[in-house]
DNA sequence: AAGGTGACTGTCA
DNA sequence: CTGACAGCCACCT
């Protein structure tokens, strides 16, 4: 495992519940802004060894993955945690988005208010 | 070592 | 608004 692998897996398990992160964005925290086809990769293969919160992750567009699959079982899990989906199937990123500094170190992250 | 690849992204039409 | 395109980076073969 590589120390950007092991940055990028603290990021995504730093992420509260009922805050969702854009792969690029998780991309940026782990110190590699262009690095969001690498963060796929890694919850493509580390998601299941390493009890990973994927489906906090989504794109930019603020769409899950693979929602066209098994009616995606990734929205249930954000619903559950209370995330909302617009009408047009998409998760409002001003509202939950979580986008800690670049500065700070995942222990540091704090759960922003949501209001 | 060279080439391929992906649960992506920003830009431009 | 949607869609096509071309970069992108770290890892795999």
């Amino acid at each position: 495992m590589t120390p950007f692998t092991a940055k990028v897996i603290a990021v995504i398990q730093a992420i509260p519940e009922g805050r969702v992160m854009t792969y690029g964005g998780v991309a940026r925290a782990a110190g590699s802004p262009r690095a969001a086809r690498q963060v796929v990769r890694i919850l493509h293969s580390m998601s299941q060894k390493h009890k990973l919160p994927w489906h906090r992750v989504i794109n930019a567009k603020g769409r899950v993955a693979l929602e066209d699959e098994s009616g995606s079982v990734q929205k249930l899990y954000l619903l559950g945690e209370g995330i909302t989906f617009e009408a047009d199937g998409s998760v409002n990123l001003e509202l939950f988005q979580f986008m800690p500094e670049p500065e700070q170190e995942p222990e540091d992250y704090f759960l922003p208010p949501l209001e």
